[in-house]
Formats: C-alpha cells, structure tokens, sequence
RNA sequence: GGUGGGGUAGCGAAGUGGCCAACCGCAUCAGACUGUAAAUCUGACCUCUAUGAGUUCGAAGGUUCGAAUCCUUCCCCCACCA
C-alpha cells in the first residue's frame, strides 16, 4: 500500500497544470479514509477511431491512478460525434452516424485497454444523458456561462481576434464537456494542456450543480513526428497504437535525438532521474544516440505489441536500413507472365500511385529490380518469380508470375 | 435584411485577357550526406498510351482567335451593421 505522498508523486508526475495540489492531497485522503475510489474522468471524441501516442499521454496518467486504486470514468463523446464537431478550423466536421460511432468507439476501448486496466474503467458514452435533454434544459445550462469567459479562451481569443470564425457549437462544447463531469460526479479531469479551459468550466459547472468541482490536471501535448507541431492525425505526424511493430520502430527512429527525451518520458514514463542519467551518458559519449533511440524504439513497440515483437521490429530495422538489406517480409504482387513496362509494374505493385509519380520516381534513381538500378522510364522487364522491385527506402515488393 | 471582402493544386498565398499546368512558402516524395537521425544541399510535386496530349483555378452558361483573369446566373464562406 502506498502513502498518501507517494501517491501524490505518482499521480502528479509529468503534469503541467494542477488545480488544485491542495485540493488533490485533501481528496486523496478522504479517498484513503473512506476507502472509496476516487473517479477519474476522461473523455474522447470517437470521430477517428485510431488512438496514437499522443493520446497515451494521458492514458498512461490515467493509469497511473488506476495503480493507486482508483476509478477511469471515461467518456466516449458519441453524442457531440454525431452533431459534428467544427473545432479548429473553420471546416466543419462531418457528421458520423450512429453505426460509425459505434464502431469507433469498439476499437477505441480496444486500443485504450493496452494502457488502462479495464477492471476500473468505466465507460460512458455522452448520449446517455444527452440523447434525452430537453431544449429548455440545454438553454439553462447556457445561462451559467458568459460569452466573455468563453472568449477568454486561448484559440477562441486568437480566432475572434483574427476574424476566422467560431461556430456557436464550439462555444457549446467547453459546457457539453463540463456537464458530463457532473453528470459522472466527476473528482478529477485529466486532458491535454489545450483542454485547459474546459476542463475548468467543468469545475464551474459542478459547482452551479452542487458537487464539489473537480480538481483539473493537465498533461503535455506531445509532438509528432515533425518534432514541431503536437501529434495529431489530421497533421499525419503520429505513430499509432494499431501501427505495426516495423512502422512502430521506424517511425520512433525519424524523431529527433532532441525529441527522444520527451517520448521516453511521455510515452513510456520513465522517472526524470532516469531520462537524467541516459542524457548525461549520451552527452559524455557513453552512449551513442542511435542506441538510446534504438531502446526507446523497442520498448515503444513491446509496449504494444509485447517483447518479442520489439526485439524483431529492432532487428529488422538494422537489416533493412543500416545494412540495406531486404526486408523478411514484404508485399507480394501477382502479375501475368510476360513483357511488361517499369512504369505499369510499379503502380500494380502498389509503389506509386500514378504512372506519373512511377516515371518521377524512375527519374529521380530511386528505383531498382533485384540489384540494378532503373533509369530509363521506357524500360520494359519480363519480371522473374520473386524478383524484388525497390521504390526509394521504403518501398519494396516482390513479384510472383502468375 | 443591408454593406463590404472572399472562394486558385494537401495547406497558405500570388496571378486580374495570351509568355499559365499557373510565382512563392509550408507539407510531401526522391537523391546526396547520415545514425532511415536532425540540420543542410539538389531535384520532383494534376493525369495520360508522354519531348506530345488531356483535364484544372467554387458551379453552369456566355463574350473572344484565345479566359484563372471579362459578362450573366447560381452555390458557398467571412466580417461589419441591423
């Protein structure tokens, strides 16, 4: 059994925002006390339905508390996924429908479940509570915030500012979230630091409900792959949980040596005097980078996939990449027998997406049959059982006659 | 409802009758260098039966030898005023 205060470490590891220290130590020992979990709400808005290591930031905190005893509530957003979401840009979300919902939602558990245990999780999906929700309910709700606290939000004041829209349903969003807090009696809110804000509305809104306001941490915002901007699908920069273990590692070895520290400390958790100790032996020359970028690949992907696969993954990225050899396994592409043009060849195999893109590819040297390089696009191959054909680094598939 | 501004390739953004498949930036892809690092440099970046052809600049019509550029109608977006 841990201490209240070794409790607190653990649960307030890695956070950037808390609201409040005081508050958590107050509620954790009233937890202790009268041995009841504390909940710990979560929620997720299930329009892609593919989880990336940016959201196991927070599900990895999540969990965190799930050690110390205590209870995920997490909120699956169906109903405001069905109303679509214009958050961001000025594009509007589509609308999903009730079967797409809720099969986002099936494979989101599945996926968060390689983090949290699902023995204290509980799942919600918003429509409950929302599905039946009078009109007047909803413009009573409303009367509690102010368009001015509204806008004292960080992205809302930059937009307002600049003269790109906001939509009322955004502005209804912080107070749809909020009202799930207090419809699950919610005693902490865990987001990202972007959620900031309405994870404090939470808090208002509790309190105009008569529960004691939740207490509010936030996590990191991961960066992707870019090293720039936070992980996020719609900028393509993320390495997936669904990934396979080969785009697992050789994703993780595109992130800068500067990035690195942050993946080992966000993603797999590892303690600040840890990550302290492979910088210093990095720094000193101890150890080389590539390693130390080596082990966090292989530990990402154990993560998910379990030891073995991690050891493999590591294993077929030195084979491929650092002794540029073929990879054990790859795609395999049926074609006729017979004369048949590079260009044609490469678009069925399924390494480019046009014969213009095949002929870039060609003029730019970047592709092979067996060991030879192609270098004239008119090129015209009566192709070999399992000839390879190569597209860059990355592109390799072998051709079956048939 | 009124006034003004706007819709150009994945994004941003030039271009306002021929030199436009459309400057430029970002993203992306490839090559060099490497640790598939990062950074940097170079090239490519609508499609095709490919030194040519075909489709593009919100949509549809029209004017013209010729339109992303001019005209008409329509659709959509934004701000301000009400």
């Amino acid at each position: 059994m841990m201490t209240l205060e070794q409790q607190f470490a653990k649960i307030t590891a890695r956070r950037v925002d808390l609201y409040s220290a005081e508050e958590l130590k107050t509620r954790l020992a009233k937890s202790v006390a009268e041995k009841k979990p504390l909940r710990i709400k979560m929620g997720a808005d299930p329009s892609a339905p593919d989880l990336h290591l940016g959201h196991c930031v927070a599900l990895n905190k999540l969990r965190d508390f799930q050690d110390c005893g205590h209870t995920v509530v997490f909120i699956i957003g169906d109903f405001t996924g069905m109303i679509g979401d214009p958050s961001g840009k000025s594009a509007t979300r589509p609308q999903l429908s009730r079967e797409k919902v809720l099969e986002n939602a099936k494979s989101y558990q599945d996926q968060m479940f390689k983090i949290l245990d699902p023995a204290r999780t509980e799942v919600h999906f918003n429509s409950e509570w929302f599905g039946a929700m009078t009109f007047d309910k909803v413009i009573r709700l409303s009367a509690h915030v102010t368009v001015a606290q509204l806008l004292a939000r960080d992205d809302f004041s930059k937009r307002y500012a600049a003269n790109q829209p906001i939509s009322l349903v955004e502005f209804l969003y912080p107070l749809v979230q909020a009202y799930d807090s207090v419809m699950v009696r919610a005693d902490v809110e865990i987001g990202g630091t972007d959620q900031l804000f309405n994870l404090l509305l939470g808090r208002e809104i509790q309190k105009v409900h008569g529960q004691e306001p939740q207490i509010v941490m936030t996590m990191p915002l991961l960066e992707g792959l870019d090293g720039v901007n936070k992980m996020s699908k719609s900028l393509g920069n993320y390495i997936a949980v669904n990934d396979s273990p080969k785009d697992t590692f050789g994703k993780t070895m595109s992130v800068s040596d500067d990035l690195m520290w942050r993946y080992f400390s966000l993603v797999l958790c590892m303690p600040e005097e840890e990550i302290a100790a492979l910088k210093a032996a990095v720094a000193s020359g101890a150890r080389h980078p590539r390693d130390v970028k080596d082990e966090l690949g292989r530990r990402i992907v154990e993560k998910f996939h379990g030891a073995a696969a991690g050891t493999e993954a590591s294993a077929e990225f030195a084979r491929v990449f650092s002794q540029n050899q073929l990879p054990a396994e790859m795609a395999e592409v049926v074609v006729p027998a017979g004369k048949i043009g590079i260009l044609t060849l490469m678009v069925k195999a399924g390494l480019a997406a046009s014969t213009s893109e095949a002929r870039r590819l060609v003029q730019a040297g970047a592709v092979r049959v067996g060991d030879d390089k192609v270098s004239d696009v008119r090129l015209e191959i009566e192709p070999e059982n399992g000839v390879v054909i190569r597209s860059g680094k990355r592109g390799f598939a072998k051709i079956r006659v048939g």
